[in-house]
Formats: C-alpha cells, structure tokens, sequence
DNA sequence: TCTGGGGTCCTAGGACCC
DNA sequence: TCTGGGGTCCTAGGACCC
C-alpha cells in the first residue's frame, strides 16, 4: 500500500474489436465480434455496441450469434494486435522502466520508478493522461486507466473508467469503494469461490470483512481465505514485477468434429507436439515435463504428464512422450479437445546428438513451419478465406473478407485511412487475381493536433531528405510496406470521423 | 446455442529419502 | 513388530485470468 496513487493500471477498451473498427472503416459505430468463428467458436472481444445486445466475452459464438444476428462476426488477427500492442508496451516503457504486462491489452505501471528513473515531476493524473492521449495518437485506439496505491485497486479503476476514462483512487478512499462492490470484483474469485461464498451469505466484500479471516479460511483454504480477506480491507502489496519469468508453453486444438479415432488422434498429438517444440524453440527454452491434455465429448478434461530426466527441445522426444501419455488414456465415446504442453523450463536449448541425428533421419518431419513439397493434401477445408481477414486483389487492392460460401468469397475493398465504408465484391473463390494480404498500419487520422509533446519522429525507412513538410501525417506514417494503391487522392484526412465517433 | 486458447497458482496424495 | 516426522519431487485436478 502507498500513501499516493502511483501504481497505474491501463487497460485497452474492447482491443480486438477495437482494432478491427480501426481497420476497417465500413465497422465503425457497428457491432462488432471477435473470436473462433468455427461451430465451436467463443466470443474473445465484443464491441460497446454489440454488448449493448448482452454480447461478452467467453460466450459461444452461436449464442452471440442469436442475440446479435446483425453483428460483423470476425475471426482474430493476432499479428496486427501484437503490432499494436507493442506499441502501447513501449509508450508505457518511456514512463517507467518497471512496466509489468498482463496480455496484449492490459499492464501495470510503477510511477515511483518511473519518476526516480525520468526526474519527470508530473503528478499521476498527468502522467496518467498524457500516455492516454499518446496512445490514442499513436495508435487511433482509446485505453482506460486506473490509479491507485496498490495493484487491486488500480485495476478495479482502470476497469470502472470504462471506456475511454480515467479514475483515480486517492489513498484512504479504498474501503469506501470496495465495501459495496460484489465479492466477484475481486481478484481471484470466479464462479466457484462466487457460489461458495454466496451459500454463506457472503455476496459484497464488506461482508467479507464482516465474516472476519478466521471464517474466510474456514471457507476457502488458507491461502485464498487470508488473502481474500487482506484484499477486502484494501491490502495489497504485490509489487509490479517486470519480466516475469515464461513457466510453461502448451498448445492445443479443439476440433470441429470429435476425434474418435486413434490414428487420428496420434497424428494430431505428433502436430501439436511439434508446435509446441517451435514455440518452446522460438522462446530459446527447454523443458523437462511433458503434458497431454485431453478433453472428451463431454466436456471432461483429464491431463497426464511425464517428466523426462533432463529438459529437452527435441521434437522426436516431445512426440514420443507425448504419444506414450495419449497411448493410456481411453478416447471412448470420442474427443474434442488435444492438447501438448512443457513445463519444468530450463532457459537453454538442448543442441544434443540425438537431437540434430533425428533431425537428419526425418527430414520435414521435425519442423513443421514447411510443408515445402507435395505433402499428403491436408483435409481440403474451405477456410481459405476466413472473415475479417486481409486480401489483395490485382485491380481493386486490398480489402478484407467479408464473408464466404458456396464456392464465393465477399470482398469489401477499404483499408483503415478511409473516412467512408467501401465497395463490395463478390468472387469465386479459386479467383486468382485475389490473394492474402498483410495488415495495414492503423495510422491515426490527425486533424487536429493533440496537446502532447510532439517528438519528432524519423520515418521509419525514409533515407535522405525526403519530405521536410509533414505531409498528411496518415502518409507520412504508414511503414514501408505497402501503400494502398489508388487511395492516396481524395478522402484521406478530411473527414473527423475517427475523432468524433470516440466519446 | 453449449462451453477457445494461452497462461498462472494452489492443493493434495503418494513416493522416496533422511 | 510397530511406527516418527519433515522435506522434496512428481502427478493430477481445479480455479482463475485475459
């Protein structure tokens, strides 16, 4: 606990959403849901106005779907929310170098360090907004932000400034705006610890301070009890930790259509564990415990485990492993979901003999980015076009998927600068002249100048003298790539639309 | 209309060792 | 023949978060 509000919490409002309405002008002021659009599909990020419709997230598509039939339903595109999300990281880094990130969205900032470190004298609140206007320049996105001497207060603001706000919690208000809050507000209770406590009477966290620590460890255990109780009465003195520490790398897939059949079921087991093993690779670790999650057709999940006698990164021990922990378990009546995990991290990677012998056996095999020559045609599924994602067509440029079927593809040919919707055009699916496209910068359209220290910024590629002027900035920003074609004209930057369509 | 994918932390029992 | 504790590691499951 601090006596002033120095620990700040930012959160993005509705990030996928958000950039998918960036990105494409025809989805702004429009529901909008992100997520796994397959029939077994959950709502990752609503948009304000699809929630409006009681949209949320986690929710299965299909139900979204009925209560919101005229939402854009958009499968996620996490590289453009990783590209954005860097950005975010590092304006909030500039403040302080001790930043803790939760996800994509969504970090802890201390301002004590932050100000021994900068000698910056501005107080939170200012600090607190200039890093808003900032991203919301950057970026074309708005963030909400939460300040507070610890870090349940300031994420519990952060979430009550919603949207686009600012809230701080002066130090010694704390209990006054915890005690009427229902105990789910809370960190770390759920559903379950929701329930257990509502059989005790227990619905607001005054009562739980009511209940008293001995009660709450009675109900809960004693390490979710004490600090149930702690956090109730406003105690809190986690630190902002930067760089954490990766524990484990796991990937896993749910199918379409329940796995009955072991083969199949090896098979997706020897994918997932190479996945796993690029991931485990890319992070330059290894692991010792390998993991295999099963979820069968009734929603029972079950894991087991083996823990090797040294961390490996070795595909083919992975797989082994792997297939050995899937051998025992009983697949009857069929599986939805496989899952390959490592935990037990060492941070090297193993370059051992076996490892670099079987690489050399199975060539292909023990890494599977490339499929470079005829590779047994994968289940030939019609998600080569999946809605929300980026195209390019030779004559009309780039565009994004609007929806397909039947042998046709919906293309609507607008890119994130456009003030107004674009047109829409149908093709055959085989159509050659449309390819997959990059995402385009989600370059803020500024008309008028924001109140924040304007650094300088060299463009980013743009040797030599170039431009001096600073030309329409929606320009002089998009990275190197690719310039939208035939777009440079009319539109860009007159309209306010971005601005105004944000409260 | 069923319920994703990536994580973290905690608990509990049994094995094993001293 | 009966019966200690304590500590660590491994396995499995569950709650929770975004």
């Amino acid at each position: 606990m601090r006596s002033a509000p120095t620990i700040l919490h930012l959160d993005m409002d509705a990030f996928f959403a958000a950039v998918e309405q960036a990105s494409k002008p025809s989805l702004r002021g429009k529901p909008v849901v992100v997520g796994g659009i397959g029939n077994r599909g959950v709502v990752s990020t609503a948009s304000y106005e699809a929630r409006v419709h009681g949209v949320h997230s986690a929710m299965a598509i299909a139900h979204a779907r009925r209560l919101c039939p005229n939402a854009a339903y958009l499968y996620p595109r996490f590289g453009i929310y990783r590209q954005i999300s860097e950005i975010v990281m590092a304006l909030l880094a500039e403040v302080s170098p001790l930043m803790e990130p939760l996800s994509l969205d969504e970090a802890f900032l201390d301002l004590e360090a932050g100000a021994a470190a900068t000698g910056s004298p501005a107080g939170p609140r200012e600090v607190a907004e200039g890093l808003r206007a900032r991203i919301r320049a950057d970026t074309g996105l708005t963030a909400s932000v939460g300040l507070a001497g610890s870090k349940l207060l300031a994420k519990i603001a952060s979430e009550q400034a919603k949207p686009d706000g600012l809230l701080v919690v002066e130090p010694g208000t704390e209990r006054a705006l915890l005690d009427p809050m229902p105990v789910r507000t809370l960190w770390g209770v759920g559903p379950a610890t929701a329930e257990h406590l509502r059989r005790a009477g227990i619905t607001t966290v005054a009562e739980i301070s009511g209940a008293g620590e001995a009660e709450l460890v009675r109900l809960l255990g004693k390490s979710h009890g004490a600090g149930l109780y702690a956090m109730a009465a406003g105690l809190d003195n986690r630190p902002v930790v930067a760089d954490r520490d990766v524990k484990s790398v796991s990937v896993e897939d749910t199918f379409d259509h329940d796995l009955t059949d072991r083969a199949h079921v090896r098979h997706e087991i020897d994918r997932l564990a190479d996945r796993c093993v690029q991931r485990l690779r890319g992070a330059g670790r290894s692991g010792r415990t390998v993991v295999v999650k099963v979820r069968r057709y009734d929603f029972s999940t079950l894991t087991r485990s083996e823990t090797l006698r040294a961390p490996t990164d070795d595909p083919s021990v992975v797989r082994e492993t792997a297939r050995r922990l899937i051998e025992a378990v009983d697949i009857t009546g069929g599986l939805r979901l496989l899952g390959v995990g490592v935990t037990g991290l060492a941070d090297f990677t193993q370059e051992d003999l076996f490892a670099q012998r079987a690489a050399e056996r199975e060539p292909g095999e023990s890494d599977a980015a490339e499929l470079p020559s005829s590779p047994p045609p994968p289940p030939a599924r019609s998600d080569r076009w999946l809605s929300g994602q980026d195209v390019v067509h030779e004559e009309y440029g780039p565009g994004w998927v609007q929806g397909s079927g039947v042998g046709r593809v919906t293309v609507r040919f607008e890119v994130p600068t456009d003030t107004l919707p674009g047109r829409v055009r149908t093709f055959a699916v085989e159509d050659p002249a449309l390819t997959h496209g990059e995402p385009l910068p989600l370059v803020a359209l500024r008309d008028t100048p924001l109140p924040t220290p304007q650094q300088p910024r060299p463009t980013p590629g743009a040797a030599g003298d170039a431009t001096p002027e600073p030309e329409p900035p929606a320009v002089a920003q998009s990275s190197p790539g690719r310039a939208p074609k035939s777009r440079s004209g009319a539109g860009t930057g007159s309209g306010p639309e971005r601005g105004t369509s944000i409260p």
